[in-house]
DNA sequence: CCGGACATTTGATCTGGATCAAAGCGGGCC
DNA sequence: GGCCCGCTTTGATCCAGATCAAATGTCCGG
């Protein structure tokens, strides 16, 4: 219990009152993505919007999933731990990512917000209505969920066989290109996440991913400009050494 | 290429010469659960029964999707490797699973049958006809992806952070659930897979599968019944062990 | 601009699991 | 039923990354 804020500190605001979705940064990613009007109109309906502060746990594993999230602003991770603390962090997720769908009625994961962050809040129950009146959303859902599990694979992949070097070079080759895609800025690259988050993201201790960056900083591949940023210097020879290809 | 069998191997029937779905042993499992009769006749109507060999592999990450599978006899395989060839296996599925979906038309994993196993084919762009037409076939589809993706986070928190002796523990319970749940004998439990196999899904060695499997004979938490099923003697402290709980 | 708490880096040592190297063995095939 | 070949077990050694232990930054609040 780290000064972590809670649920009660959300900012929230209707739906109706906050800006409409054609200002969304998120408009054009995922669920969002080309919906027309109506539908549109429909599910904003059902939004609520939310500010969450730092370290704000959205849900926590064995919890009721009462409520799906768009993420409209900021990072959030999803992880799960063991009962003794050990953590896994599955991803970062980024302006635009879907959080909290479930397959039944229960949270499998935690997530919690890595900085400031504003998402859209659905009822699950509601949002399962709105599937069924919209197949085609429910049919692109199907889709991101398929990607989130190639994306699964991948990390299975980097976890399962990867050195601490390939581990390290993946994770910020992957950051860089899931930033771009989101029309971040990739040139420094902003890591809004502290170095023990990066450890539970890539198996690995802080010591290590301190010490691996520091051999890509004095190898010239990267400049590590202060704490939460880096600028990558050289893709090919990070791409080689982050054993995908 | 150890003797692997490949597709034109493959010994296929039609749909309608082969036995009917209310004999399959996966029709109340996944997909095919609580289809109705004139949803059942139609999808059977896309479905190629196919019989493939050990070793057979159905398809390959890069491979153009074309189709999509629903085992009904046998195991198969999940995995994706490095260009260097390690590999990681990424799942062992069971009669009843659904596999091959894919967000775009390129397959992102490796499918390799480990047994003789029996599967459905579709046709994937016949298969996205059949979903569009029956949404709640879709919804279904949905949420067994989000228990997929509930799975691949067990995975990785197995991967990045649990030691042999748990990985081994965990494997083995999640093994046993899976098949118990599937109607497969359990006492003794069948390993399908070779030890080389439960290395590179728990993403360890070879030796130390072995040494880990010497140390729950000895131990006597399982009974090794030649190289292809065990028996677990003591459920409560193999849990203890999996560190999950 | 300063202080102080926490994050990060750096260094020394340890160790779990990998790697290297031989035996056992099992089960498929004739 | 016997004979291989490849799987599996077992043993000895090694090493990447963990752990333990200090320094050193850095950023935030006052």
């Amino acid at each position: 219990m780290t000064g972590m804020t809670s649920l009660h500190e959300f900012c929230a605001t209707r739906g109706d009152l906050a800006a409409p979705c054609r200002h969304c940064g998120a408009r054009e990613f995922n669920v969002c993505q080309a919906l027309d009007a109506a539908q549109q109109e429909k599910l904003f309906a059902l939004a609520l919007r939310l500010q969450v502060g730092k370290r704000c746990r959205l849900f926590s594993a064995g919890d009721p999933a009462r409520y799906v999230y768009n993420l409209t602003e900021g990072t959030v991770c999803l992880s799960r731990s063991l009962p003794d603390g050990r953590r896994q962090i599955l991803g970062f997720l980024l302006p635009g990512d879907f959080i909290g769908f479930e397959a039944d009625e229960t949270h499998r994961r935690d997530a919690e917000a890595l900085t400031e962050a504003k998402l859209c809040r659905f009822e699950r129950a509601a949002f399962d209505g709105f599937l069924e009146d919209n197949p085609d959303v429910a049919l692109r859902l199907l889709r991101l969920a398929s990607s989130d599990l190639a994306e699964a694979a991948r990390h299975e992949v980097l976890l399962g066989r990867k050195t601490a070097l390939e581990r390290i070079a993946t994770f910020l080759l992957d950051l860089r290109d899931r930033s771009g895609a989101r029309h971040l800025r990739t040139q420094p690259l902003a890591l809004p996440m502290t170095r023990g988050e990066i450890a539970d993201y890539t198996g690995l201790t802080i010591e290590t991913v301190s010490r691996v960056l520091g051999r890509l900083r004095s190898d010239k591949l990267i400049e590590v400009i202060g704490t939460s940023a880096v600028r990558l210097l050289d893709d090919g020879q990070l791409e080689r050494l982050s054993g995908s290809a």
